[in-house]
DNA sequence: GTCTATAAATGGATAGAC
DNA sequence: GTCTATCCATTTATAGAC
């Protein structure tokens, strides 16, 4: 399996210029729609300097993805969870993921990327190791470790975390990623994680069993 | 808001053939991926006789989208699960939603939408009414049954609605979506479905505020 | 490495005969 | 309505000078 490295060539140089173009092309209209002439003039570079760093459209595309994909796996996020109650905990995770997910730029990504999983599909399975499967690893651990404390008595460990992602999201991924609506507010999403926890905890409640 | 017919010419006609070969090209490879060519050659006919029937690739990408939305709100289910218990009734309205969801047809139809979403902007909306809007109202319609019956006492119907799907669909959706996997067995969406409703309905016991 | 200019192919769309 | 043949713009990709 191809790993999805984000190279990110040194800002200010050619490259840099050529990846930050194409994103916002591709990202803004898809693959079919963006011509090469159209990334070289808005990376203000000629054509042949474009193909002398990228061989064809497919691996500037490529590049460009697995560039955008400079994995936010949200450090920093994980020990301040650990060491706040369950609810705390998720309601945590849960703001800064959806909030992360739910951005103009992790759509944009969502969206070109299952648009075009048929023809790029090692693609599509890097991005998803590269940012969703972390995501997951992370909080299966997290729920893991709740388990062991006591919090939380979930039998399936693997399941409840797809649950949890699926709870967050619900409906609010899939609406924005068709652009049917604007971005929700903080309070929108707050109250979606809140619900959200809320369900969980008490659907998983070591006394529930 | 423009409301999506699926016209659905009579069967045999050289539209019906149009219509049959530009599902299968879009759906498989995507707008960008896909020529008028390839379109009148795999339907046996020529460009112009293509361009008789459909003024551009536009329009016969929205009305392929159209076709294939004929709308399934997989009626007959909704009056079973009315019949039944709480827990049994979201059982079957989850195993067949996801089914129909999880065939390669609706997420060949939910690929091509997503990925064509900024380009086609009103295809996307027209798309989510005539399918995801549906089956929305009919759940929520379902949950304020329920909360009459004084078996679950959800608050908030709608953002339970919205819960449920998410529950149900979890990582299988996207994960489909992305390719990423095999259509998985039965059993599996059996398991999903029961944890789901498992977690939904203790969530929502009128006991458990 | 970078540019200008261009090759070679393919795309969407149409004209005109039947 | 349907076909064959074709127009013209655009596309990907490259050649050759600097």
């Amino acid at each position: 399996m191809t790993i999805l490295v984000a190279p990110k060539p040194e800002a200010g140089s050619k490259p840099a210029q050529i990846l930050e173009a194409a994103g916002r092309l591709f990202l803004e209209n898809g693959y079919g729609a963006v011509s090469m002439d159209a990334v070289s003039k808005k990376a203000n570079v000629s054509k042949a300097t474009l193909y002398a760093h990228f061989g064809s459209k497919d691996e500037l595309f490529r590049a460009m993805v697995a560039c955008e994909c400079a994995s936010s796996t949200l450090e920093g996020i994980w020990d301040r969870a650990m060491a706040m109650p369950a609810a705390d905990g998720l309601r945590l995770i849960g703001i800064t993921f959806v909030t992360f997910v739910l951005s103009p730029k992790a759509l944009a990504v969502h969206r070109v990327v299952l648009g075009e999983a048929h023809r790029f599909p090692e693609l599509a399975r890097a991005f998803y190791e590269a940012g969703p499967a972390l995501m997951v690893a992370r909080v299966s651990a997290y729920l893991e470790a709740l388990n062991g404390r006591g919090e939380l008595a979930i039998p399936d460990i693997d399941l409840a975390t797809q649950q949890f992602f699926g709870l967050i999201k619900a409906n609010l991924h899939m609406k924005l990623l068709l652009c049917l609506t604007e971005r929700p507010s903080e309070a929108t999403i707050q109250r979606f994680v809140d619900a959200a926890v809320d369900l969980f905890v008490r659907g998983y409640a070591p006394s529930a069993i």
